[in-house]
This record gives C-alpha cells, sequence and structure tokens, in this order.
DNA sequence: TTTCGCCTCGGTCTGTAGACTGAGGGAAAT
DNA sequence: ATTTCCCTCAGTCTACAGACCGAGGCGAAA
C-alpha cells in the first residue's frame, strides 16, 4: 500500500447513525490527506456497494466501521469485507469497550479500534496508524484487550465446556429459544439442540431451566 | 417562551462522543434557526456550566442530549437541568430504542425522544416541534412508549402475584418441573401448568426459563 | 345474596424440548 | 497419516410445556 504523494486516502464510514457519519466526515474535512468517498448506513450495505465495484468505481483504502449496527454486525461486516478486499485498513469505532468485542474485532483482521469519545486529532492519529498497518490504541483498548485474552484463555479451561457451548449457555441464560439461539448465532436450530443436549449431559443437569440457573448462579450471565 | 424575530434558538449539545457532538453541529450549522452556543461532554458537564451562568453568559432553549453518558445519565441529567431551569426544551437522543427508558425520559420532562439515526430534517423537524412544545416522535418510539407503559402498569401489580403463583414460580426458579411442583405442593400438574400459565401472562414473559430468570434477577430465589 | 378473586381440576391441541443415532468437514495434535 | 475434538446438520421420536376452553368450590367483600 503505497501513498502516491499529494493524493488523499480514500475513506469509507460505515454506520447506522447518520449524525455520526456526519460528525466524520466534518473531522475528516478538516484533513487533506482523507477524502471521505462514501458512506454507508451498513454492514450489508457496504458490502453490496463494494461488490458492484465501489463508489463512483472508487474503492476505499481506509473504512471506519461502528460495532454495532442492526443489520450486520461490525465484526462480521470486517470479516466479510478483509475476506473480499485484504488491502483494506479497517478501523473499528465503538461507544462501548467490552473486552470480548476488542479481541474479537483484532481477530476479524482490524486494524484498530477506536472509542467514539476520541476527539478529531485522535482519530486522526489512529488513521495514520491505520495506513502503515500500525495499530494505534488508547490504554483503554489496549488493556480491555488483553483483559479478553486473558478471559478467554481462562475460560477455555471452564468447565470442560466448549466455547461454543458456553455461547449457547449464556443465550440460554438469557431466556432465548433454540430458534432464538440458532438465529443469533446463525447456525441451525438442529445444532443449537445438539449444543443444548451436550450441555446438559456435561452439566449434569435436566433441562434448559436449570441451565439458565446454574450460569446465573455462576454469575456468568449478564445483568445477573 | 416567544421566539424572538430573527434570533436564533439557543442550542446546547450535550453528548459524549464528540463525533456526534461534531455531526450535530453540522446538522445544525446548516439552519439559520438555531445556533449552538455550547457543548457537554457530559450530564455533570452540563448542569455545572449551567450553573456558572452558561456559555458566554447565555442559557440554551434547547438541549440536545445524549441518553447513554458516562458520568450522568441522560434521565437523570434531564431531570436535574428542568429542576432548575424549567423552560429547557430537551430533547433525548439515543443509539436504542428502549421501552424503559422512553418511559423514563417522558417523565424525566423531555420533550421528545430521536433516535441518532435520523437525518437532519427529522432532527430539526423534532427541534421545531419542541420549541411549541409539541413531541414529535417517530412511530418507532411512540410505540416504544405504549410499550413501556403497558409493561409498568403490569409490572406495578407485579406484586399482585397470589401466594400460591409465588410459590410455584419460586420452585420455578430452582429448577423443578410441573409433575415436581405439584407433588411439592400436593396439587395436581394441571393446576401446576395454570399457575405457570398465568405467571407469564403477569409478568409478560415466554417460557419458565424466563420466569426463571425473572425470578434470579429479583433476587426472589433461593441461593441466587 | 350476589359478586369477585383465588385455587382447583379436566380436556384438547400445538409447539418446543430434548434424547438418540448417524454423519461429514476442519483443525490440531501425535 | 491417523487420531481426536469440535462444529455442523439431519431425521425420528417421546415427553413436556403452554395456550385455550370450560367448570366447580370456597371465602371475603359489597
Amino acid at each position: 500500500m503505497m501513498e502516491p504523494a499529494g493524493t488523499p486516502w480514500k475513506v469509507l464510514i460505515v454506520d447506522d447513525h447518520e449524525m455520526v457519519r456526519m460528525g466524520l466526515r466534518t473531522y475528516l474535512m478538516l484533513d487533506a490527506r482523507f477524502e471521505v468517498i462514501g458512506e454507508a448506513n451498513g454492514g450489508k450495505d457496504a458490502f453490496e456497494t463494494l461488490a458492484r465495484g465501489g463508489y463512483q468505481g472508487q474503492l476505499p483504502q481506509i473504512v471506519l466501521m461502528d460495532l454495532m449496527m442492526p443489520d450486520m454486525d461490525g465484526v462480521e461486516t470486517t470479516r466479510a469485507l478483509l475476506s473480499q478486499y485484504p488491502d483494506l485498513r479497517i478501523i473499528i469505532l465503538t461507544s462501548f469497550l467490552e473486552d470480548e468485542k476488542v479481541v474479537e474485532a483484532i481477530e476479524a483482521g482490524a486494524v484498530s479500534y477506536v472509542l467514539k469519545t476520541v476527539s478529531a486529532d485522535e482519530l486522526i492519529y489512529a488513521m495514520q496508524g491505520a495506513i502503515k498497518n500500525m495499530p494505534v490504541m488508547s490504554s483503554d483498548v489496549s488493556q480491555a484487550l488483553t483483559r479478553g485474552l486473558r478471559k478467554r484463555s481462562a475460560s477455555h479451561e471452564v468447565e470442560g465446556l466448549t466455547e461454543r457451548e458456553r455461547e449457547v449457555l449464556l443465550l440460554i441464560a438469557e431466556g432465548r429459544n433454540n430458534k432464538d439461539i440458532g438465529d443469533e448465532l446463525h447456525i441451525s436450530i438442529k445444532t443449537v439442540k445438539t449444543h443444548v443436549s451436550n450441555l446438559l449431559m456435561k452439566c449434569e443437569l435436566d433441562d434448559r431451566t436449570q441451565l439458565a440457573i446454574y450460569a446465573h448462579r455462576k454469575g456468568w450471565a449478564k445483568q445477573g
């Protein structure tokens, strides 16, 4: 990825909040090194537009991507985009600092993870880092990253449950049914049932209600 | 609240995300009827600045307030501000549509509740409504409001669970099945089902797993 | 006495849960 | 190269869950 002297880096903004897109555009208008070539209000929108040849035939080099979007998750979109366009530099923008999400985002190939509370200066600094493929993260974010990694490695040993089983367990602990869980995890209801059966066997319990209680007692459930 | 002809309405933006503030300011620069006189990055910031006399001695007439902020909640800030400055017109801005939050916001005195996904046009329309003290809400929001009110009125009676229903609920929260519960309480499985159905209706939940979680969240369950 | 709420029980019916069996693919370890 | 583990999915079957219907007894309140 060579910088053509004098040519601004082409930026795509993906966020479902128009006012955030507007704010970002305003940020970047201040800096001649970047040019916003397009906006998308969701992951699907972004993906489809790129598949159709980009914005006025242009492909972005940098993508600023919101994490929480209604149609396609930012992490998921990151994975999808990078599988097609591996040279994209994707920066995740988010309001919340969730340890797991940070890990997922970086795993998905995002170069940086930036909180929406940052100033224009800090964002542009992160974007400059992105060009050089150098992650620029605040100490908050890097702490969350290491915490998330620790949690994950720790939870790998938890009760001999697999990653997937734990995901299913947490959703059960939220009161979701199998159909719901399948939709959430993008797997069939059959597979969900398999995981539930395995959970019941491993935890030596009789039904999903007991699983939900179990998770809450262990403090694994959200807002428990 | 009289409109001085030709004088723009003074707006205060309260949001912890600088890029949202920037976006909003850019929105409002397009409209001469509004002038952003100040910004705050949180509830406390806003409150303290107003207490010190406002922004360059000016007090806002309209406040655009984010709901989720780290230091002081948008609803809380709304309540606090209105108790001091009852003429403020506060519009809540948020990313998420939570039934309860909508109700709380309106109760706190916010004139409107607007999603961050709206366009500049729609926001300005809501602000014009705010001037006239007329709530302008999308159908999404008004539905959430009515849903939230229903839920609340229902949950006020949730203490209207009968003795028997509470007993059944606690047993469900222990992970017992209907047969078990029937044996425990010396009643038929049919009667247990009746109580469970009534519980589901009163608590507005879908199945016994959600009932168990509900009881645990309320702290009603044993060893919860 | 009538009314009302609660508890009790029955039947029917549909949908989901969960057990059980079998099977293919991928990734990592040996 | 083989084993092993995990994730995935299918089909079948039984049991339970829960909705919806109706109904009787019982005690407290109007």
